[in-house]
DNA sequence: TGTTTATGCAACAAGTTAGTTGCATAACGA
DNA sequence: TCGTTATGCAACTAACTTGTTGCATAAACA
């Protein structure tokens, strides 16, 4: 099993890198933050409230579902979006290690800076 | 005090968008990561192993500089960049809350199910 | 069936980003 | 002081991103 087709591995840094990006964007994560609310939303839903036409929140969704952020289901002649929380627990991964490894840093700073009294 | 420029204030929400974007590139991921020891490092020492220039690793840590996730000291002749892990706090409290409202929502659908057995 | 509503697709423009090269400056060290 | 090392600044390019408009399609509905 590749490593991207995991859902359980952890994800290399290029994956990860995308995740951040497709969140890097206000549009994106004012769309996340509505989704937050676990619901499933049509585009024009999604769109109001924008200073954007439709077509523009159309892409923004779809950058989303490149990395997994939300997907859609078709229903008649709607696209009803939901999120997947599950990219974002990975972003929380990676911040977690990098928190930790800074800490130990601290701990290691402190640990020198008592046995140097 | 003004909250772009308080310490403890929930960040808006395009302050979170540039630190996600600032992520969002493999190079500064990257270079994040290698900064995570909590040490120091110039900017030759950070531009090793990437095949780059070192004027495009300073630009990358320009950018992380930007949105506060790195500083920079000089000593000499030598910038010294060090992480600084705030702004990803900052995001992993994002990401809670986002996480924290998803899951709100499968309470309320198991409840739910379970009141109509 | 004819109209309205929701969406998809494609082409285009403008702005941003990521990278390069060339040159300048300034600190180290023999 | 002179060569080497570390960095900064500016101009330029290529590619990507973000947004638009116009048109096509397909479902809902009176």
């Amino acid at each position: 099993m590749s490593q991207s087709s995991s859902n359980t591995k952890t994800l290399v840094l290029s994956e990860k890198a995308q995740i951040f990006a497709a969140l890097g964007d206000e549009t994106r994560l004012k769309l996340v933050t509505r989704l937050a609310d676990g619901e499933a939303h049509s585009i024009t839903q999604l769109a109001e409230g924008f200073p954007l036409t439709r077509q523009a929140i159309t892409k923004h969704l779809r950058v989303l579902e490149g990395v997994g952020l939300v997907h859609s289901v078709k229903t008649g002649r709607e696209s009803q979006f939901q999120l997947d929380p599950k990219p974002m627990d990975d972003l929380k991964v990676y911040i977690a290690e990098v928190s930790k490894r800074w800490d130990d840093h601290l701990d290691r700073l402190k640990n020198f800076l008592e046995s140097s009294d």
